[in-house]
DNA sequence: GCACGGCCTTGATCCAAATCAAGGCACCAG
DNA sequence: CTGGTGCCTTGATTTGGATCAAGGCCGTGC
């Protein structure tokens, strides 16, 4: 249980946090005098790995700025949890809830040990109200994050598990040419839930990639060329091999 | 192809499009002086059934919010389409790629004759930079959709096809308790694609689902009590009957 | 009126992925 | 070293939904 610890000393310098808020792209961009205002808030977190960071349900309290580590949003009751997405350092979690003041629609479980930046969730959507530059980032980093959920959406419905799982680690090397080593952002129950399939599955799907250049150890995976890997994107991604 | 006709007679009264403005949740809430920038920039589109009002890939030139009638959000290559989401009165599309300045990721076909606000990609994403109140409502607006796809996520992720059905027929109605009467909000290949799966699957479904008091009469529906139907939304759904 | 072309339903069959069931392997804790 | 306890893989089997294949039921145009 992560115990909250954020100590507001306004009256100090909110300057040492500064340096962390250029690091997420919710706030790089804003004007100095922006950032400032954020600071002032903010407070920073240590989480460790599998720990949650907050559950369905709750109130929304914080708003979470990913420094270093990240977390897995994972939905639907236990039993039947789906990793909707993995976040990363840069990143952030749950403007939408804490602009709306809705409760979270889904859990925050951590992949690894990291720290994160809270930012009080009443004290930023009073803030948006008043500061144009911050709002519109915000606008824009939201409209980022909806088209990353339309074109998991358009995956699902409309490839199977071979070519979803290709798309998944081609976009996770951030390269779209030759060849690349990439490690997985979560465990591989996680990853394949993340991909609407059964980790049985994605132990089976990997071991089919294997004929397409796609080397795992562990949670490290070696793609022998991007090109070839994106191909069967959109290909009829299932023939059969595999003897002898 | 409808072609555009919008007539931006700034030096005439722009108050002829306020009332449909008020009308849109995006710009509903806003102060009257935002509005009228808005209305400004903003001219009608009539649209008819079936027609496309946008492409996958093509640049953002408009935000579409729609007075009257609606559309399918359709994503993914040809034969392999899927209905992303439908879209009706009072909300708008394509604000994302609008304020990133990217290219749409989804097709909009419309599913009724309609008639649409057309606000300009550029114009937009000029006034967001100076009005908070338009900024932050922007926000707001986007973290809703954030929520709705999120949800769609967890659902497809999570249940099988008639519990989808099932929860998505009870969100149509915008009840949730008693009996309702519903209109699909497109073809009924269109409504299966929205939930990811074939249409024969659908009709099966439909027709599994009379045993829980969904009767159907062409587009329209007919649920006799919601609770009843919300409710195997979590069970499984699945078990067999219809002998004799 | 009649023929054609969509849309939907229904039935038969197939298949990709889920489920059920063992192990294997790594990482502890004692 | 030894016995858990998770995570992952692999194999056998089942199954939900897809696919293939007819029709039925409109509208619409000739």
């Amino acid at each position: 249980m992560p115990v909250l610890d954020l100590r507001q000393d306004k009256r100090a310098m909110s300057h040492p946090r500064l340096p962390y808020l250029e690091r997420i792209e919710l706030f790089a961009p804003l004007p100095e005098r922006s950032r400032a205002r954020i600071a002032d808030i903010a407070g920073l977190q240590r989480f460790s790995n599998h720990g949650y960071l907050f559950r369905e349900g709750e109130e929304p309290d914080f708003i979470y700025c990913f420094v270093e580590g990240g977390i897995a949003l994972i939905g639907g009751a236990d039993g039947q949890e789906a990793v909707i997405e993995f976040f990363g350092p840069g990143e952030s979690v749950l403007l939408p809830a804490a602009l709306l003041g809705l409760p979270y629609l889904v859990s925050g479980r951590a992949t690894s040990d990291g720290q994160a930046l809270l930012i009080p969730a009443g004290k930023l959507r009073q803030l948006i109200d008043e500061d144009v530059a911050l709002a519109a980032q915000c606008a824009r980093v939201l409209s980022r994050h909806w088209r990353a959920l339309i074109s998991q959406i358009k995956e699902i419905k409309t490839h199977g598990a071979a070519e979803r799982l290709a798309h998944f680690l081609v976009s996770q090397t951030g390269k779209s040419k030759g060849p690349a080593t990439l490690v997985l952002p979560g465990m591989k129950k996680e990853v394949a839930t993340r991909l609407g399939i059964k980790p049985e599955t994605l132990s089976r799907t990997l071991k089919k990639l294997r004929d397409y250049g796609v080397d795992t150890e562990g949670d490290t995976i070696r793609i022998a060329s991007l090109e070839r890997l994106a191909a069967l994107t959109s290909a009829t991604a299932g023939q059969d091999q595999a003897d002898t």
